[in-house]
This record gives C-alpha cells, sequence and structure tokens, in this order.
DNA sequence: GCCCTAAATTGGTCTGACCACTTAACGACG
DNA sequence: CGTCGTTAAGTGGTCAGACCAATTTAGGGC
C-alpha cells in the first residue's frame, strides 16, 4: 500500500521512517537496544537487507550506534554524533574554511547574546569552570584548544535552543583542526583566554548587547589572516 | 573470500571512503553515471551488499542519487540533498520549530546585509523575478509560498557563500511545510510580499544595515505567534 | 522514418548461509 | 562456595545467488 507515493519511496527508507517515528515517539529511549535485525525483519515483514539499509540510514544521521556481536543502540548522545554528519555536509564539496569562519562570526555574537538573556546559574559555573581549565591548560603550555571549543559550544546550550546547538557544535567541529595550528603564534591563547572572560562576564550580568560585542571582537581577534585572504 | 580484513572499520565504510575519494578527485565527474553495483563489487572484491551499503552512505550524504533501472549518479546540485540532511539532522529529536525560527532570525538579517554588500547584477536580477513570480501568485489567489522559499534562498546564494547557502535551503526547507498554513491568513502574503521589496530596495543600493534592519523586520511579521509564545 | 515490443541492464529486495564478535550460561577446579 | 576458563547462543557484518521492478536499448513491423 505504502509502495506507491508520489515520491517513489524504497522500502527501506519506508523503513527508516517507521524506525525513527518509533525512536522519537518514545517507545524507545535512549541506550535501549533495538530488536535484533533478524526480529525486526520478522517483525515488519520484509528482509534483512532492507532492514540493514534502513539502520544504515539511521546510523548516518546519529539516531543508533550498531555494535557487531552485541545489537543496535540509540544513541545516547546523538548530539557529537549529529554535529559531525552536519559538519561533513557543510565542509563537504569546496566548503572553503572562510565560509565556515564567516557563518560563525554570524552565529556566534548572537549566541551569546541570547545566552547572557538566558543562561542559568549551572551553566554559568560550568562556563567559569571551563575557562579555569583553559587557564590552567595555558599555564602548563598548551594551546587551551579544547577547553576553547568547549566554552563556545557551552555558550551555545545557554540559549536553551537544541538547533543552535547542534550547529554551533558542527562548527567548532570543523574548526577545531585547523585551530590547533592558530593557535601555536605566541601570545594567542592568552589574548583568547582573556576576550571568553570577557563575554562570560557580560553573560553573567545579563548584557546581551555586551555580550554580542565581546564575541565579536574575539572571533575577529580570533579570525587567521589566512581565512579572510584565501 | 575477502574474510581477514578485520582492520579497523566496516567493510562498506572503507568502501565509502575509497568511493568519496574517487569523486572527490575529479575521477568522476556530476552527472556521470557509477559503474554498475555488480562491476564495483567485482572490482573491489567484495559482494554487492557490501557495495549497496557504501552507497547508501554516500546517496544520505548526497553525493549520488540512484535511480531504479537506470543507474546511479554523481549529484549534479548537491545542495538539494546535502540540505535535505542537514534539515533531518537539525530537526531531529526535540528540535522544536520554535528553535528553527530562532535560528533563522539569527541568520537572515545578517545575510541580509551581506547579499547588500555582495550581490552581483545577475543575482539582484533573479530576486527581481522571484519578486515578480511572487506577486502572480498572490494576484492569482495563491500563498506565494515558493516564491518566498526562492527569495530567502536567493538572498543566501548572493552572500557567495557555500555553506550559508546551504544552511539556509535547510532552514527555508523545514519552515516550507509549516509556511502554507501561516500563509493562509488573509493579507499576510502581501505583506509578506512587500517587505521582501523592502529588503530588496536596501540590497539594490548596498545598504547592509538597512537590507539587516528591512529583514528583521520582515521576520518578525512573519513570525506565527505559537512560535514566539511558546 | 516512426512506433511498438522484447531483451538487456540496473537498482531494489529476498533468501539462506557463514564469519567475527559479544555476551551469558555452564561446568571444572581451587 | 566462589572463581575462572570453556562453550553455546545471539548479534551485526559479509557473502552468494536469485528474482522483481523500472529503465534503457535494440529490433522489428508498419
Amino acid at each position: 500500500m505504502a509502495t506507491q507515493t508520489a515520491r517513489a519511496q524504497r522500502l527501506h527508507e519506508g523503513l527508516g521512517d517507521k524506525f525513527r517515528a518509533l525512536i522519537q515517539e518514545g517507545s524507545l529511549k535512549p541506550g535501549d537496544r533495538l530488536p535484533s535485525e533478524r526480529v525486526l525483519a520478522e517483525q515488519f515483514q520484509v528482509s534483512r537487507s532492507s532492514v540493514r539499509e534502513a539502520i544504515r540510514s539511521l546510523e548516518l544521521q546519529g539516531l543508533v550506534i550498531s555494535k557487531r556481536g552485541s545489537g543496535t543502540f540509540i544513541n545516547t548522545d546523538n548530539l557529537e554524533s549529529m554535529a559531525a554528519l552536519i559538519a561533513s555536509t557543510l565542509s563537504a564539496g569546496n566548503g572553503a574554511l572562510k565560509h565556515i569562519f564567516e557563518m560563525r562570526h554570524i552565529l556566534e555574537p548572537q549566541i551569546a547574546a541570547l545566552a547572557a538573556q538566558r543562561a542559568d546559574q549551572k551553566q554559568i559555573h560550568e562556563m567559569e569552570r571551563i575557562l579555569e581549565t583553559q587557564s590552567e591548560e595555558i599555564r602548563d603550555g598548551r594551546t587551551g584548544a579544547d577547553a576553547d571549543t568547549a566554552f563556545h559550544f557551552s555558550l551555545a546550550a545557554a540559549t536553551q535552543n537544541s538547533a543552535l546547538m547542534k550547529l554551533v557544535s558542527a562548527v567548532e567541529d570543523i574548526l577545531h583542526r585547523s585551530r590547533d595550528r592558530s593557535f601555536q603564534e605566541p601570545g594567542r591563547p592568552q589574548r583568547s583566554l582573556e576576550s571568553h572572560r570577557n563575554i562570560l562576564k557580560m553573560v553573567q550580568s545579563g548584557d546581551a548587547d555586551g555580550a554580542r560585542r565581546a564575541m565579536e571582537h574575539h572571533l575577529t581577534m580570533v579570525e587567521p589572516a589566512a581565512a579572510s585572504g584565501d
């Protein structure tokens, strides 16, 4: 009956939608194990191949994770793999790093402003902790790139907007690799930390406009020359 | 036969990487047809199942498109399917529509500003054409929702930033369905068209700040009450 | 020449089997 | 009794060959 949709749906695509619905409806919770492929095949009256292709798509979308010999599980933190998926899509093709930097420059100042309006105490404390870590790493002679990424992400989390979180997570993921290089310049990690502190200060005081400006300043400072010239 | 690989990843993942490399290295150009699954299976000394799972992942990433009875082709405009992928990821889980609206409110005003600075004559002409179409549709009693989406997308295209184009395309895709409903209110299509014209006017005159404000006004006006209140 | 039909080709699905790995049950041993 | 290896069952990953459905291509009749 569902074989002839206008869009010529293939069987495994329809299956994927059914599984996705099951997961999102709450019948299955994060961490749960899906029925085995053989069981699903019988349950939906299709072959194991079709079930596998459907699961394959769910796995690529980060909804589930298949483990050989163990089973297929609902992804606990779907954020990471979802971000990876968006990242691979955004940076695919001729997606120059320059474009990603520009997108970031558009997004993050506004995110900082939103965070200033919405961050709760727990999230502010989390940011303080991250900046402490970053400070320690720099004192030990490291770049603090991980903490840097974590700070930007925690800001996004403070917006309480899951879509923004996913997107920032993807953007930061793309930039993470190049960041190690740009952090090599002497004095850069220290300056980055200081502007992070300025941003946090604005967020703490709930100054949305100040947070936006602080983030703009931070990004302009951090942006490598290569990105604007390429 | 090839049972002793067991290196690290799953077989079809490695295959996917090989195919992806082939495509991106330029051995295969957009529009070209991949060798048939049976040929690829023999060529790489794996089973057809593995080839299929690899192709499935490429298809989900928008790199290729499989057509039953015809073949598998390198995706010509990868924009559409890539956007669909990002869209499904962004809206997956508890991603409320409200979050998407907010993301849009962050993105598009800045995009309008960038467009005002960078749009070339051809792109401006394209936007004029779209607004004409929208005008005609409204005159004929339709909502003009398609033209509406097209306008927002052409604005993103004018930024010359492929990452932004993909993202806007994804966001608009998510909103497109709900748009038809909100366009039912009397007078709404007409007002939307007028604010589009204001945005275009700013873009034509190269007024970045004016374009940003015009877009902000437009979005605020278009945003459904449900999205801002919930 | 044109149009219709049949064969070849291709992706989609099915079946059943075996492999590699994980987990849990079980029995031998200390 | 508890611990530890061994074994058996279960699971995802891969393979092989077959058939189906859609498309393309090649003939054949007009």
